[in-house]
DNA sequence: CTGAAAGCGCTTACAG
DNA sequence: CTGAAAGCGCTTACAG
């Protein structure tokens, strides 16, 4: 069942029935009504390939997902998708694990299939500065800045990672800790988690508490399994700890089950903040102190931008910071009897 | 950039491009290292879509996946995708909500894309029921049985939902847990939670334990917080239950949050039992103790018949069981003291 | 408003 | 082994 069946049945050329499936503006309205109710007799779908080898502006979005296992990004695109469901775009996801080269996925991705914009979940910019100048449509970016690149197809949606690491460890030096190991991420790629290192340092700083990175810094990769390790990893170094900044939500997940294991109370012992404020954050026992990225405006925002850029309705490339909330569970202890 | 230019630069026709890039047998080698000489300096990539309207044999697989935040659902996508792709297979995946009617969207699709196979992430037998007749590709659903169904090119692989219940109740049972409430799922359609309740059902009869389905069964979607209100819900009807088990682990942990809440520790107040084995069940605390599905395997299996049955190389469809673990957490307490 | 025709970028019998 | 040509199922100027 193809167009040219349609057309036959109708009694209609193919070219009529093509401009009814378009909504073409030059259509009668008998012959629409007849075409349709062919259409809708035999439940005909056009070919999607033919369709977009032929047409100039395809509808299909490309989303570039970075880490298989990442709930927050899990939340971003399942909001992006339905948003742009919604706006009558096709919808193709990527998923590619935390290390691979996105942007050349992306590139070969462009090639083969062409699509109107492409959407990465997470990005590490030194691909982008390697690679990026030769995709062609427009681009967002979401969790990552890409202000310092200087491409005018790519537009970003953030959190301020760093602010919001910095209102974080706040709340545990307003409970008085000094002595605050940070876990998670990667510096030598990856700007995020140096942006959230750097914001949890600058805020130390300011409170005068002595960060020694070599000491009281961790990395590892963002998952539950890393996380517990990590955290084993620090103690043994620093075991005089009071609190930790996780700079995810799923190694907080890991590291205060690694706590448990060895014996150590959150937050009696040791108090712990997290960074994301993903669905688990809210459930886990205890209930996990950390700063939630507002995933509905990200995703809502990534994709206007997106779709704008395509449109030719916004000049160039934008960077837009959405807000951010700090959580209070219960991981956090004052360590001042005076504050009770 | 595209086969023509290809063509025009390396000397040949465009038909000796597309039998190197096809690698068929009739080329020469000369041809070979001179096209592909091209098409590497140029990173040419040939046009998914002329492509896939030309070729007979696509090479594209749709996964439908049932429910979006579901975590068992993307451990068992992320492998499938894995095993595909080394397989040369091009992956499309489609999110619908845990209610939407994953038959029609597949028929869709099919018109539109004509898939070489589909596979289901779970699925509804009603809907299979109505429509899937019209569908024509070799499909396989994954973690739900269609054995009961009739159609030849349709194949399924799971966990026994039932004997896996079973064996997970038997260790509340053996704990000696008479007062037991079951939560989560819908048994109107879905027959997953209507399989897990029965196999629970079954033990506890073998065990000469009462189960009124109206007050100790009480439903609820898989996500922790409706997990959460559900607990609340069945505790006013029947406060006296000693151990509750959770059709999934999300439920599980909704659940446990919300016992904390009311101020009921785990497990010394109330047992707990859950069903899936995902990652945060095995970090959260206490460590749940629930019955692990092999998603490994079930991704693996669910592939390999798939592709299987698109090479024609298995006769009609088949229905294979994948076996399942029970993982013994923290949060069953034995009532006798006599094994203690 | 409608039809006939060209063409999107490929693949694949058909000759040679 | 290679080239010329037909055709996959659509869309879209071009006439009328």
């Amino acid at each position: 069942m193809n167009i040219k069946d349609i057309a036959r049945i109708s009694g209609y050329s193919v070219g009529t029935v093509s401009r009814v499936l378009n909504s073409s503006s030059n259509v009668s309205q008998k012959a629409h009504d007849q075409v349709m109710g062919v259409v809708d007799k035999y439940h005909f779908e056009p070919n999607a390939n033919a369709r977009s080898l032929k047409r100039t502006d395809t509808h299909s979005i490309a989303v570039m997902v970075k880490g298989r296992y990442n709930p927050l990004f899990a939340n971003i695109l399942e909001k992006l998708h339905t948003y742009l469901d919604m706006r009558g775009e096709d919808v193709y996801v990527a998923y590619l694990d935390e290390d691979e080269n996105e942007v050349q996925f992306a590139l070969r991705y462009q090639k083969a299939h062409n699509p109107r914009g492409i959407v990465f979940l997470g990005g590490e910019l030194e691909y982008f500065k390697q690679d990026f100048c030769q995709i062609v449509c427009p681009c967002v970016v979401i969790t990552n800045s890409t202000q310092t690149l200087p491409f005018t197809n790519l537009s970003c949606v953030l959190t301020n990672d760093g602010q919001a690491s910095s209102d974080i460890v706040d709340v545990l030096i307003q409970a008085h800790h000094s002595k605050i190991a940070v876990i998670g991420g990667n510096l030598s790629q990856g700007q995020i988690s140096l942006r959230r290192l750097s914001g949890a340092i600058r805020r130390c700083a300011q409170a005068k508490i002595p960060f020694d990175m070599s000491l009281q810094y961790e990395p590892c990769h963002f998952s539950m399994r890393e996380g517990y390790d990590a955290l084993l990893r620090v103690l043994k170094r620093v075991p005089q700890t009071t609190a930790i900044f996780a700079l995810g939500d799923v190694i907080a997940i890991g590291v205060m089950r690694a706590l448990r294991d060895i014996g150590k109370s959150v937050p009696q012992d040791i108090s712990l903040v997290g960074f994301d404020g993903i669905e688990s954050s809210q459930f886990c026992i205890p209930r996990l102190t950390t700063v939630r990225q507002d995933t509905t405006r990200l995703a809502e925002r990534g994709a206007a931008i997106l779709l704008s850029m395509i449109e030719g309705t916004s000049r160039g490339s934008v960077c837009e910071i959405v807000d951010h909330t700090v959580l209070k569970g219960e991981t956090v202890k004052n360590l001042s009897e005076l504050d009770n």
